[in-house]
DNA sequence: TTTCTTTTGCAACCAGGTTGCAGAAGCGTA
DNA sequence: TACGCTTCTGCAACCTGGTTGCAAAAGAAA
């Protein structure tokens, strides 16, 4: 797999390829970092919310996409980078700027050692460090 | 401080002891682990949202209380051990259970050792584990 | 082209959070 | 106890993000 064509991308997993999904999955190949259902709508007032609502839902039951909360109030998406191979979901440890509100995704960034009490067991992490990003640490203007 | 009293903790922080205040911080005080503006809400009928709300962020300044976001839609809040000495924002680790969707305090229970990217400056931490918990898990009905 | 299934867009709704404001409550002083 | 000032509360209204029902549109198969 691992190819770029979108509408291979999408008969691989069965998904029909519809005008917004080509647009929205367009959109999303696009993001270095997170985004968020109102991104996508900013992005592409043509197409409907809810429609955009459940498209993220469908990319993410195939693993295109990964979500999580960073606090903002609004869920986050991000790429996923092995494009519909990724059964088990990946650690992923995210870094939400206070300043900009731009979360960016910190792969291997964080080593972390758990050790649940007993009886419990995990399913998924959902890790957010917030603070303030490289570029925003950067401004002299406070 | 650690004092048991209602009026002391508050007369010590500067914080008026009014009804409604003394009302949420004796539920506060029964809670073994997190809860929500609702929960508070659903178990003081006669107190009003948006009081409810002001106190939290009320306590939350003056750290007789945490804050964090569980994914589960409503922000979550659990009672500070160090009543109203905890300046550093702790190290939280909290486990939310999918099937009863309670969120739990873990304390001690991660050791985490990051390492952020060049420029980053890590403020607060936001740490959830999704799973089952100890009491669910041991359920034989799925 | 016809028929059936899937998807979309609209509108409406919901929950949680948030705000403005008038009246109530608290508190110091007389 | 009464007065006057400040703070707090309750109400109502609003906002944002998420979610759903449903009729119309689009896609796929025959």
């Amino acid at each position: 797999m691992k190819q770029d064509n979108i509408l291979e991308i999408f008969s691989d997993l069965g998904i029909r390829a519809t005008t917004p999904r080509i647009l929205i999955y367009e959109y999303i190949k696009l993001q270095s970092d997170t985004f968020s259902l109102g991104d996508i709508e900013n992005a592409l007032p043509d197409t409907d919310k809810s429609t955009i609502f459940r498209t993220l839902i469908l990319f993410e039951e195939h693993h295109l996409i990964h979500s999580m909360e960073d606090g903002s109030g609004a869920m986050k998406y991000c790429l996923c980078r092995n494009q519909g191979e990724c059964e088990e979901e990946e650690f992923h440890c995210h870094f939400y700027c206070e300043k900009c509100k731009k979360t960016y995704c910190l792969d291997n960034q964080a080593s972390t050692n758990i050790t649940l009490p007993k009886g419990f067991i995990m399913n998924h992490i959902n890790f957010i460090i917030k603070g303030i990003c490289d570029k925003c640490s950067h401004k002299t203007d406070i």
